[in-house]
DNA sequence: ATTTATGCAAATCCTTTGCAAATCT
DNA sequence: AGATTTGCAAAGGATTTGCATAAAT
């Protein structure tokens, strides 16, 4: 299903539908490599960069493959579209949902690599206080905070490092 | 007077001192070339990335210069050793003095690439109590608000709609 | 005399591009 | 048909690495 319902406005689109609607309104093209990746994509509701995508891909054995350069084409368009959102951890682009999903921001565990997501309106406002101060135009903002999750800050010693992300 | 304090930085330290320190503590040595880089790192307050470095010590007629890959290791060091901060922007690396500089957030404007920098204990707080909600054990954050500068946000500019959603 | 650091060139990693062939509308 | 897309191979930019030589202790 469809739980694209958060109280924003249009929700009744699928992201494909949406992504559709994007691509009618710039002349591009709904292609089978795009109806592919977005239907990948929005399957689930994790963090994953561009070499997640062609690795998952490349194992469905239905015909599913799509070139990486199509991947990394078709993620900006996603991130234009208003679908995906891209950030950067550790010198690679991570991306995640973004449309019909609240907007978060995430606590990052350097241990185990986790990414936790929390909301807090109190930053927002904050955001638009300090920016008012400086009479800066605000479109966005990218918040990390780094540390130790619960169960990392647990363990005494050290676990096999986890590959970065 | 008193370096007699726990938790607080010593400021009394020069960062070319503060870096032997940290060198002598690892067993590495202080070689010319990181006497130059520190040198040239701390001779002005400005963000840069590896490239400007390299850049300018090419420029110097002085015999100054390093070679990159000895810029990159160095930058790297000094992250270590808390003089420098790092953080990625447009894709590479960017940094800025952390030592002896009061810890501070950034805006960052998306059309002439300005960076000013802010404080708020605010948002520390909340960093803390947010943190907190998911017992997560803070060791650092990344917050960058992007948008427009006053310059900018005046400026008319007559752009082709172009990435509407 | 050791041992670490440097510089060079080449290698990596992630991402993008040129272009001919394939695919949409 | 006519335009956009794809996939391939190769290019690119930022950063890192192997290794012989130079420098520091």
């Amino acid at each position: 299903m469809s739980n694209y319902s958060l109280g924003t406005v249009e929700v009744s689109l699928t992201p494909m539908q949406r992504f559709e609607e994007f691509l009618q309104s710039k002349g591009k093209r709904i292609t089978q490599q795009r109806r592919i990746l977005i239907d990948h994509v929005f399957k689930r509701h994790e963090h994953f960069d561009a070499e997640d995508l062609i690795d998952e891909l490349s194992r469905t054995n239905s015909g599913q493959r799509v070139s990486r350069p199509t991947v990394y084409r078709t993620l900006r368009e996603l991130v234009d579209a208003g679908l995906l959102k891209q950030m950067e951890l550790g010198g690679r682009s991570v991306y995640e949902h973004d449309y019909g999903y609240p907007q978060h921001d995430h606590l990052h565990c350097q241990k185990c690599n986790k990414l936790i997501e929390f909301r807090s309106d109190e930053f927002l406002e904050l955001r638009q206080k300090v920016a008012g101060e400086h009479g800066f135009r605000v479109t966005g903002h990218r918040l990390i905070i780094s540390g130790l999750c619960q169960d990392c800050s647990k363990v005494r010693r050290r676990k096999r490092p986890q590959d970065l992300i």
